[in-house]
RNA sequence: GGGCGGAUAGCUCAGCUGGUUAGAGCGGCGGCUUUACAAGCCGUAGGUCACAGGUUCGACUCCUGUUCCGCCUACCA
């Protein structure tokens, strides 16, 4: 047989062709306006740092593959894609390429720096994109957008105003996470709680005028520099008599008033708490309740200011921190060091240590955007799969904080506030202004912050499609179906989405909520690059092809929290583009006499109802899976079906008929019925694998311009056939039993067997005669099929038993007696035991009074079966004493 | 401190609202150059379903408790 076909898939060719194919007929556009109902996602941003990594690859095959299934739904599909401006990441990244160069952000000025990052992003940009593209993202690339375009910058700016305008938005000195290495506030979000060694320092602090003195405990010694009280607690009987006195604090021989303060824990520490109302949040509070001074002693940079006295300004605070230990110590004034394991913030950007800073800084007070939040999911406006997410979410909305949106850097949309040079007063305009709202002086000067990136990402479901303008687009996709990502920035993301939705839309951005794992190794621990246990996608796609990625990524989704994607997964997806390739060639390669326009009618054989039963299951519960979000599901039952009824046993069944046939209608039938069947399983699979798909389907004898726009396979009763598959089972029975045997007995394939079956169920004896030989041709060599009421045991045969079945392969001087014994022993022991347990079952007689009728009944055939078979075995087994 | 999730074959996971013999992928072992596929085909071995109770005629499945593992959240210096 030639063919011009290879025998392997190889992806590289034939991906960038389908892709620009896609492109070019501008499959992936939706259209404004349509009969045909909305489907729309918006794409999580990604940011303009570089490249993509394999959670990017999941999000994005997760929300491709939804909606390529429901584009051949019909449905008037929108995937809005795009990226992020992500502020002090992409600051950092271009912060480094300067120094690298020599030179600094502060050096070459504001402007100068926002050009670089420009440029930048355009390469970055374009970098992502062909990446979202390698992997087949159908996304309607003409709507791409970028949140720091004008359009985006107009949402935001208006979002602004308005929240402005409704009070929600206020500026006010407060304490913040002040990261020193960016310089900037940073959420409370962004600070994650890193466990360190560190220390207590047990200080000694003089009460003035008297030889007592106070121990404090402290992790962090160089705030002392600005403490301004010590704090016990009112009940503590070991300091009560201190309250109101003074201390003297080392070093800078400050007066401290003794405090007495709830706040304090008697049992931490020495039970006396330095109070550091500038740097500590607690003591902050602490503060403002006893009236305390604030001294800050950080610059922004983290180094110490001329409130820390001469001899520490200008240190770094850690080595002010050594600094100060050295001079205690010398002074005696340190009185023990002890271990001491507790969390410290990280900024979660730049791993630098977050120090808590007070600084005048814009706040969104978000209480009640939060509460219409709740609502709105409460009510099911919005859901989350999987369900445990609402309550995460509940949780986090309840106990919400202002939102500090204000940000000290330069990369961002910067606050659309204005202060007036004359009279003080704030300007808050959608537009720049040429004057003051209030004096109407043209001496106008622009709040130097940009906004937290969220603050831009939360508008991108209306953004994207024209908000602030009441568009076509947002009329026909707002709010969008479901928003799929990474369960990891439900609080970031998704909860601001929500609240900012509701408040500049007045409806919920998303429907749905479908929040995904993080992709792990194998061995279940999270990908990161720590760790060196990350996969590169591009070297992947390069490697395996993008499909067999794609489907080793739809399987590995499950709904856990990490879900392991080994690379033999991936080879496992490669292996079954491969499989599918190569049915496919096979078929291709029996058509030569094939014409799809003939007016034959088909005359379909037991098989062929049989693959069309099966295939309408397969139908039905993979839509039913998708609709669900069970992934992996979709990508199992497909994968079952595809490999091991379809090209297991169809393709196997139908090579008489193809090969041998002079029946021309059979042959024809097979040939329709194959192809049809494979059509459909590659329609079932595109949303998948799109590009195996369609470079298959594009060879296929069926009409249609692309399998993109195809229409996806619906379930169809009149497929379903019960009978024809209880007849299959009983061929197939009886076919796994002479391989089975075969296999044991090491009968090679090129061997010729004789086959004698014993079938006294005339039903079952009617359905092996018409059937069972022409569709065993392919499985197994053999000279002479016989089927009886009665057969007489041959002289030395192997023996299989299937319910009231005996298959008997004579084998005159081959068969191995012993080996023979122990097989049927084998299956007496399993047949016993399990007969055993129905008796006991059965003679229970709450069992047959409270079970359902129907359960009983299953109990009662299988009883009976497993009793024939039982005795046959034993029969056959004494033929040998 | 509060909350969530997990514990099933050597590894990673399925097993829905309790009901025949607990499955898959990968791996193991044995056999096949069968004319679609060795990225394949056929056969086969592995599990007292973490532990202890309870509900039930019946529990991997439901309830309670215990032990591990992972995560989220929280201001203990």
């Amino acid at each position: 047989m030639t063919t011009d076909i290879p025998k392997n898939y190889l992806p590289q060719e034939i991906e960038k062709k389908w892709y620009q194919f896609w492109l070019d007929r501008d499959y992936f556009h939706a259209k404004d306006r349509s009969n045909n109902p909305p489907f729309s996602i918006v794409i999580p941003p990604p940011n303009i740092t570089g490249s993509l990594h394999t959670g990017h690859a999941l999000d994005n095959t997760l929300q491709d593959t939804l909606i390529r299934w429901k584009r051949m739904q019909g449905y008037n599909t929108l995937w809005m894609p795009g990226t992020d401006h992500a502020g002090i990441v992409t600051e950092l990244i271009m912060e480094r390429a300067l120094v690298e160069e020599g030179t600094s952000r502060q050096e070459i000025g504001r402007e100068k720096f926002i050009d670089r990052m420009w440029q930048w992003k355009d390469e970055s940009r374009g970098k992502i994109i062909s990446q979202l593209q390698e992997i087949g993202s159908s996304c309607d690339w003409e709507r791409e957008r970028f949140t720091l375009d004008a359009g985006l910058s107009k949402a935001v700016r208006t979002a602004f105003v308005k929240l402005y305008d409704r009070g929600l938005i206020y500026r006010g000195d407060y304490m913040v996470n002040w990261c020193p290495n960016c310089q900037t506030a940073v959420s409370d979000l962004e600070v994650v709680p890193i466990e360190i060694e560190g220390n207590f320092y047990h200080i000694k602090y003089n009460v003035k005028n008297s030889d007592e003195f106070l121990v404090i405990a402290t992790t962090r010694p160089e705030t002392m520099l600005g403490d301004t009280a010590v704090a016990v607690h009112p009940e503590d009987e070991r300091y009560k008599h201190l309250v109101g006195q003074t201390v003297i604090l080392p070093i800078l021989e400050r007066e401290l008033p003794i405090i007495a303060d709830q706040y304090v824990d008697m049992d931490t520490g020495t039970g006396a708490l330095k109070v550091t109302p500038a740097h500590d949040l607690n003591d902050y509070e602490i503060g403002k309740r006893h009236d305390l001074e604030t001294i800050n002693i950080f610059d922004d940079n983290g180094t110490l200011n001329e409130n820390a006295g001469k001899e520490y300004v200008s240190l770094d605070r850690f080595d002010c921190r050594s600094k100060l230990i050295k001079d205690l110590q010398s002074q005696q004034l340190l009185l023990k060091v002890v271990d001491h394991l507790h969390a410290v913030g990280h900024h979660d950007r730049c791993d630098q240590i977050i120090e808590p800073y007070i600084s005048p800084q814009w706040y969104v007070d978000v209480k009640p955007l939060a509460e219409r939040a709740i609502e709105a999911s409460k009510t099911g406006q919005i859901t989350f799969i999987p369900d445990r997410e609402t309550k995460r979410f509940h949780q986090w909305m309840e106990d919400i904080l202002p939102w500090s949106i204000s940000r000290q850097r330069w990369w961002g949309h910067r606050i659309p506030i204005w202060y007036c040079g004359d009279c003080q007063a704030l300007t808050c305009t959608v537009d720049t202004p040429d004057q003051c709202s209030d004096c109407n002086s043209k001496n106008l000067k622009q709040d130097e912050d940009v906004l937290d990136t969220w603050f831009s990402s939360g508008l991108w479901p209306f953004s994207t499609m024209g908000w602030p303008e009441n568009t076509e687009l947002l009329k026909t996709f707002y709010p969008t179906s479901v928003l799929v990502t990474g369960w990891d920035i439900l609080f970031f993301w998704v909860s601001r989405m929500i609240m900012l939705g509701l408040e500049c839309m007045g409806h919920v951005p998303f429907n749905q909520v479908y929040l995904h794992g993080l992709v792990a190794d194998e061995h279940g621990k999270k990908m990161s690059k720590s760790r060196g246990n990350t996969i590169d996608p591009v070297e992947t796609i390069d490697k395996y092809g993008a499909d067999a990625f794609r489907f080793a990524i739809v399987y590995s989704t499950i709904p856990l929290p990490y879900m392991p994607l080994p690379e033999y997964q991936i080879e496992a997806g490669r292996r079954f583009a491969n499989k599918i390739w190569n049915a496919s060639r096979f078929l291709l390669m029996n058509l030569e006499d094939y014409d799809p326009e003939s007016s034959v009618e088909i005359n379909p054989q037991l098989v062929d109802k049989w693959i069309c039963s099966r295939f309408d299951t397969a139908v039905q519960s993979i839509n039913e899976a998708f609709g669900q979000f069970r992934f992996s599901d979709a990508a199992h039952i497909i994968y079952e079906f595809m490999w091991h009824e379809f090209c297991d046993w169809y393709v196997e069944m139908i090579k008489q008929r193809l090969y041998y046939s002079d029946d021309p209608v059979a042959k024809y039938t097979a040939q329709t019925v194959a192809i049809d069947i494979l059509d459909g399983t590659l329609r079932l699979l595109h949303p998948i694998m799109p590009f195996l798909t369609e470079e298959i389907w594009q060879q296929l004898p069926v009409k249609g311009e692309s399998i993109t726009i195809s229409s996806y396979p619906e379930p169809n009763q009149d497929s379903k056939d019960a009978e024809a598959e209880m007849k299959m089972r009983v061929i197939m029975d009886v076919i796994e039993e002479i391989r089975s045997i075969r296999g044991e007995m090491n009968i090679p394939p090129s061997t010729e067997i004789e086959i004698l079956i014993q079938a006294p169920n005339a039903d079952t004896r009617q359905i092996l005669e018409t059937h069972l030989e022409e569709n065993m041709r392919s499985f197994t060599k053999f000279m002479k099929v016989a089927i009886a009421e009665y057969q007489e045991k041959p002289k030395s045969a192997a023996t299989a038993i299937i319910d009231d079945l005996i298959v008997y392969i004579p084998l005159s001087d081959v068969l191995d007696i012993d080996e023979e014994k122990k097989r049927l022993q084998k299956k007496l022991e399993k047949t016993r035991s399990e007969l055993e347990n129905v008796e006991k079952t059965l003679a229970n007689k709450n069992f047959v009074e409270r079970a359902p009728k129907q359960v009983i009944d299953q109990k009662y055939e299988r009883k009976t079966k497993l009793e024939s078979e039982q005795e046959k075995i034993l029969l056959n087994l004494h033929m040998f004493d």
